[in-house]
DNA sequence: AGAATGCAGGAAAACCTTTTCCTAAAACAT
DNA sequence: ATGTTTTAGGAAAAGGTTTTCCTGCATTCT
């Protein structure tokens, strides 16, 4: 690998106007412009990143925390990171930490040495963790689909209260008293979407049964175990709200191996529309949230939040007060009606 | 930030006995070993890796190159890959390329200049645009679940033949005469497995009905439509080989909404086992592949190729004849009996 | 005791850039 | 023609490490 010197030898200049060809900085003579480009044709020079980021402060790289790249919902997210960083020239690293609080934190401490520009956190920590992480970090942190709210970390999601509303109401709509709820243990799955529930439920007067609330982690086995417990009570609801796809079709299945229909007997609604509710049959009626959108959104965010850092001088101030400026983007969900409903 | 000087400063020592107590290089006397120690967690001290890899010229990090992130079965081998590199202490930078060969070269680029330690590619290239690649590159590559052969590139993946081949005996074993085939338009789902198909069939003294093969891009969408076009011949084939599991699913979709049934009126054996395969319904016969495997496997064998590179100096000779070495890991494959034949 | 060996630890070079600072020549004004 | 400003381009510092080379001291051998 060629590197400035051998260009700038090849070259007959100095290395200093081998850099300021490469980068534009000032201006240098046509007739000098020529050899120096002639010189990087023919030994194919590309100057070293590493020799770049150690002067200038920046890797132009960031970091994405993720709970688990191989589930769908985060590996859309993460496509939507990588297609806004590409056009702005950032390369993602990702960090899986297999909902696993301690790999965070060494990863954590990897990027920070690694000196991303910034970093998007997928993965849900409590308040007090992501206290600890702001502090010790030195590079700007963006939350993407984790609706926790610490000042000065901004967000990008949506409004998980009130989408799980419009899912219940539309159940409600359609005739529906008794409903079931199939909830997660996270902030937005075991939270969020609850009290849209509960408020839901309780605008339209209706009471709700503890016998059809169940709680378990998000996964298709654990939906399907979920509604097994849902269906040893006597009766059982017209129509349950799955706060994710996963369980929705867990719990699915879990219906017609009981000998029920969906939707005849009881009815389903899911939660961040996943391939799966399309290709489940039948279709599955859920929530639409723009996931890739969101990772756009929050790569976006995160560059604007490098960039601006880089202009003006004093780092961590400027950090804070950008943040704060426009700390939460919620973006648009939307119900899509299929057939399980 | 503190810097090796600060801390060198701190426990009044030279810059270099703080570097042998970081990295065990030199023995230190266990007095001054302790005044490090104490400046750094007084300072809270991380070595800059940047810094570290222009010296070392290991940056610590490799490139994946893979079509599309939020496809189900390059997330996995993703995760796989990241399992093991997470493990060996490095980490994965993502280049989402789109299936686009501009975008490819693009990043090829980029990963060069950023002197990442190897390469792993998911993403199909010509054997041409493979070796054109071999020959600018300064790093590593290996080939996962991409059936090429380019000398010294090595590759990890599944024999795709036979385990089309086995797909289809299993079709006849279970008396079906008349098969179909929707195939793709890369190496293995658009050569490999067709020939495995094919092979089959011959074995079996069965005629291959051309009506009854169908080529098209891998997606549920183009399935359906590749099914559509089968069923308009007057005979209908009573079993059909789906190179992917996406396309089986859309084929399925489309039998149904033909009034017919699975596996009654139609078999359908798919390719890959990705996650869809259990939760469509039936539940879909196919080939399992073993996915996250692969990718661990194959950031296995790169970082085999890294270190060995590493230890005996001269690069590229090493690096070939490393490669020839042990160039092509075929792991097992096994066909998972469901519901749709 | 004197020479040889071993060893802890410091100084400085090296890795490859960018950028500041400087010099010399060109352009301009008087 | 002389003095002043602008400009192109070179030399060198800076960025944070690792490692080689060297020094000076303690230990061992004869």
């Amino acid at each position: 690998m060629p590197n400035i010197k051998m260009i700038a030898r090849k070259a007959g200049v100095s290395i200093s106007t081998v850099s300021r060809v490469m980068n534009g900085s000032k201006p240098v003579s046509p007739e000098l412009q020529k050899r120096v480009y002639d010189a990087v044709q023919q030994m194919n020079y590309k100057p070293n990143s590493i020799a770049r980021s150690l002067i200038l402060k920046k890797t132009n790289l960031i970091g994405v925390v993720v709970p688990d790249v191989s589930n769908s919902f985060h590996a859309q997210i993460l496509s939507g990171i990588e297609e806004c960083t590409a056009h702005a020239d950032y390369g993602v690293m990702i960090c899986n930490v297999y909902r696993n609080m301690k790999q965070q934190q060494r990863y954590f401490n990897l990027m920070l040495e690694r000196h991303v520009d910034g970093i998007i956190l997928l993965h849900e920590n409590t308040v007090d963790e992501l206290t600890d992480f702001q502090k010790i970090s030195t590079t700007p942190l963006v939350l993407a689909s984790v609706p926790l709210e610490v000042k000065g970390i901004p967000f990008v999601g949506i409004d998980e209260v009130g989408a799980a509303y419009d899912a219940v109401s539309f159940l409600i709509g359609k005739g529906h008293r008794e409903i079931g709820l199939i909830y997660g243990d996270c902030t937005a799955l075991g939270i969020l979407r609850k009290e849209g529930y509960i408020k839901a439920m309780n605008d339209h007067g209706l009471s709700v049964n503890d016998d059809f609330l169940v709680q378990c982690p998000c996964s298709v086995a654990q939906g399907y175990q979920a509604m097994e417990q849902i269906l040893q009570s006597e009766k059982h609801p017209t129509a349950v709200f799955c706060v994710s796809d996963e369980m929705a079709v867990g719990a699915m299945d879990c219906t017609y191996d009981k000998g029920l229909k969906v939707p005849e007997d009881i009815a389903f609604i899911g939660f961040d529309d996943i391939e799966i509710s399309q290709v489940v049959r039948p279709r599955l009626t859920t929530i639409h949230q723009p996931i890739k959108e969101i990772g756009r959104e929050a790569a976006k965010l995160l560059i604007g939040l490098i960039e601006q850092n880089g202009k003006t001088g004093r780092k961590q101030e400027n950090l804070r007060l950008a943040a704060e400026l426009e700390s939460r983007i919620i973006l648009k969900h939307s119900l899509m009606e299929r057939e399980t409903v």
